[in-house]
DNA sequence: CCGGGCATCGATCAAAAGGTGGAGACGCCC
DNA sequence: GGGCGTCTCCACCTTTTGATCGATGCCCGG
């Protein structure tokens, strides 16, 4: 198992971010960059045609597919190398798609070279690595009921965070006013709110919602 | 003017940022990295030492002053060197301080290495580079009548905003449900908008309010 | 010293939103 | 087939919010 260094494919859209990534890496005996990607797409071929063991991906891309998306495809080949997230950001609406696409760790850009060098380390043996605000927050929603609204609810509650009304929700959803009240009802109970502004913060802040 | 090469202070809390703006920059002729910064207080102190010509600075730093207040500090020196703002995201909220504040220029990270390095020079001969992003979001600001809540108004939007109703918020700001409905009418009459949850979206949407 | 912006409060009235307690239709799974 | 969750809709009522008039005191700059 220890016969060849680990080789390391580079996913992420800034150049300045691929080129801090290898060059912190490749002080590091045992690594190998074999390629990047800059975008999702392109880290998905590369990765179909063998010859990595780790890849290193951004969560957020330009445009087309995103990190989640990209490692959902990688991970599901046969043989296919393990996945390490490194992005800038995390919240509930980052972290938990990329997990459930098979992400084997999750780190954040702020870690020390040391911390990243492990994590592929770890990654490559097949082990999970977490960066710490990542893990706390896992925990968090693993103790607390899973608040998860439906499709329909989550169409209705993004529509009352860009401060429509019920009347404008039902026209642009074609529902009626009594509808649009029966999902927002149900909205609060479960994220255990009782008006429509406290429902858009509480979304916001559990990444059920964006922006 | 041209009898040394540019030199230059990388201010940023990410290792791999730091890494990757070096690698992308010492390959170009005439630039020396002088010292990297890994606060934005100890950016300001080396500024201040002199012998720095641009300060590539990013905006967020994982605690204590941020970005826009280091270049405030830097540039309030006479003979300091110039800023050139270098950050993943822009929004209202980030870039308009940081102008105030005296930057020379505005790039984001996803530029193209030939790109940031004629921001640098740009930026070192006083004129300014704007990413073209920016640049638009600028002018609308221009063209735009500028609505600025007074800071009532805006602690009054900030905790409408956490999802209070006017009179969870009055009580917080000891002040009664009228003064509160009065602050709210004068917010929507400036925001252009007719209810509070309106109004929470088109402020986050501005940069006045944040989260 | 006067005007204007700011912050504070009051009273009404109309509209919107929320609370309660339903009900029917559909699809899915055991 | 029966239960469960989702999505749809209705009626009635209360509370909250917003719209529109006000008013007062304060401070600051021309």
């Amino acid at each position: 198992m220890n016969d060849h260094p680990i080789r390391i494919l580079i996913a992420d859209d800034h150049p300045v971010v691929r080129a801090g990534l290898r060059a912190v890496l490749e002080t590091e005996p045992g690594f190998t960059i074999v390629a990047e990607a800059a975008t999702a797409e392109r880290a998905v071929e590369l990765a179909a045609a063998g010859g990595t063991d780790v890849v290193l991906m951004d969560l957020q891309f330009g445009g087309g597919m995103n990190g989640s998306q990209a490692t959902a495809a990688i991970t599901a080949r046969p043989g296919a190398p393990r996945v390490l997230i490194v992005t800038t950001y995390d919240t509930d609406a980052d972290t938990l798609p990329a997990i459930e696409a098979g992400a084997t760790g999750y780190l954040l850009k702020d870690a020390p070279p040391e911390e990243l060098a492990a994590a592929v380390r770890t990654a490559a043996a097949g082990r999970t690595t977490l960066a710490p605000a990542v893990a706390d927050r896992l925990m968090n929603r693993l103790r607390a009921p899973h608040s998860s609204l439906t499709r329909r609810e989550t169409e209705v509650l993004t529509l009352v965070a860009e401060g429509l009304s019920n009347q404008r929700v039902s026209e642009r959803l074609h529902l009626t006013q009594a509808t649009v009240k029966s999902h927002l009802a149900h909205i609060y109970a479960k994220l255990g709110v009782d008006s429509r502004t406290a429902a858009v913060a509480a979304a916001l802040g559990l990444g059920i919602i964006r922006r």
